[in-house]
DNA sequence: GTGAAAGCGCTAACAC
DNA sequence: GTGTTAGCGCTTTCAC
């Protein structure tokens, strides 16, 4: 059945049809115990109604199931306990290999990591000092360049809504892309011009409402994702203050829900399902034995839409 | 080590301790084999970038997780062909349950169903004729109670999109619904007020114009998923016509995004998150072996924002 | 209480 | 080419 030997033609007829008589389907996981190979990778992210993660898992499946690869999944919720729980849970599941997406226990829990015997891919954190294979876009250069642009647009009054500083990615690099290109042109960054969001539109609604207290208000605002960029839109619409003539607003991600806000957002493509494809082929060349980077990068750019204008 | 027998405390303690300085983990593999138990349940959904399933999967692993069952994602594409392949899969892996979402093989090749040994819910679809349990919302009525509710705002030229027509429930329910209250109120239907999307916003755009081209046109329009509504709301805010003022807009599936839209959008509640949660606890109830309802209704309800309005 | 042995369904290695 | 067997790592059964 399985192609591992010649056998002669009328013999494999009847085994062929015996399977198809009794129905037989092999079972896999006998096959898994002694072939050592499950042909299952473990995907683990934090939150799977955040549609980054959606597409994150999007692309990956793209290309793990196109090698006979299936996904188990599991959800962290963002509690370190429960990625201790199910990173021993993959190995107990003798899992072929393992993508990690925005892992918190990182610190001080790294030697988890190392002991971990299959194939891993990290994604979503700069993973300086292992020898573990990341996935990244360099978010640093990616908030640095959307932060440029609104400059050179002749923007000079910059807000910037960062991440959560837990995230390092979203809060960290977005923020130090920002404070890097400002500091980089000589303008200042007035105090209550950065803002901490957790993420939801909800946070980025009242940051933005904090940062329109301000004496001096911004004429740009750059937000560390699209979801809290909406949050931002639909503040300024509440206020009545018009985007992009009476402020400009710049995202982070290019979700779906970025062309679909009226003005649509000008944004930093960050394609998770390209992210995730990628993942899943830094993962697919350790499966094959192949060497892998130590760090990919993969590439960001600029989506220009209708929420920034240039100041006259 | 699993406590299936009473052992002398000492004996415990050196086992223990074995464990410990071995770094012995457990084969789950071994283990299903000879007790025939994976502790994974099956999830197959036709497209994981949709808002509308990562929440439904959300809701299945918030229930399966806290019993110890975790989660093998297949992501069918819509195809059949892939449908059938996963579906086989799950039973090579000798997975203990399997949730099903919105199906498309199920004319003609419902033998399939039939030939599986594990527990199985299938949510999306009304199975009539099988004794598969299954977990939807009474989309016909929904529809109609969102309809009958324009109508008692007081519109009478009232337009529909519906989901596309091989998806039964978006497609032939929604619009059913529609229909149902239009004649149940003695309303015409103009030809060119119903129109099929496709899921897409984008389909729903120029299914508005098309609509919009006509002679009469709607005070309002009922449209059979939130995405698609934006898709509306767009289309209606780039020709500069006002909602609610001048149209009013009624969505379906209340997802993140109709709380982000401006105006928000007036809404049918059909959580996709309690969808999981129902389809999880039925496939848990199987899984222990107790009897289930054939058919779970998860209730709707109105949500009421501002991009609907009564006429004068 | 404890240790030994059978066997889950498969693959690989080996004799025929 | 073909049939037989050992053994993957566990649980269960049974004898001690």
């Amino acid at each position: 059945m399985n192609n591992s030997k010649p056998v002669r033609p009328e013999l494999r007829e009847k085994v062929l049809r015996a399977v198809e008589e009794t129905g037989f389907q092999p079972n896999a996981i006998a096959r898994s115990l002694v072939s050592k190979e499950t042909r299952i990778i473990g995907v683990m992210i934090p939150d799977i109604s955040n549609n980054f993660y959606s597409n994150l898992l999007y692309g990956i499946d793209s290309v793990i199931s196109e090698f006979d690869y299936s996904m188990f999944l599991a959800i962290s919720d963002e509690a370190v306990e429960k990625e201790r729980k199910y990173l021993r849970l993959f190995k107990e599941k003798q899992l072929d290999g393992i993508i990690l997406s925005s892992i918190h226990f990182l610190e001080g829990h790294s030697q988890t990591l190392h002991e971990i015997e299959v194939p891993v891919v990290v994604t979503g954190h700069d993973l300086h000092g292992y020898q573990i294979p990341t996935v990244n876009v360099n978010n640093v250069q990616a908030a640095y360049d959307a932060t440029a642009y609104l400059i050179g647009l002749g923007h000079r009054r910059i807000a910037c809504i960062s991440g959560p500083l837990w995230d390092p990615p979203c809060g960290l690099d977005r923020m130090g892309g920002y404070r890097k290109a400002m500091r980089a042109h000589g303008l200042p960054i007035p105090e209550g011009f950065v803002a901490e969001g957790d993420f939801t539109a909800k946070s980025a609604y009242e940051a933005a409402k904090r940062i329109f207290e301000e004496q001096e208000r911004p004429t740009a605002i750059f937000v560390a994702t699209d979801l809290m960029a909406v949050g931002v839109l639909n503040f300024l619409h509440d206020e009545g203050i018009r985007v992009p003539d009476d402020v400009s607003v710049m995202g982070f991600d290019n979700l779906e829900i970025a062309s679909l806000t009226r003005p649509m957002l000008t944004t930093v493509h960050n394609d998770p399902y390209m992210y995730g494809r990628a993942a899943g082929e830094q993962l697919l060349k350790q499966l094959r034995g192949e060497t892998v980077e130590r760090m990919s990068t993969v590439p960001h750019d600029l989506v220009i839409r209708q929420s920034v204008k240039a100041l006259v």
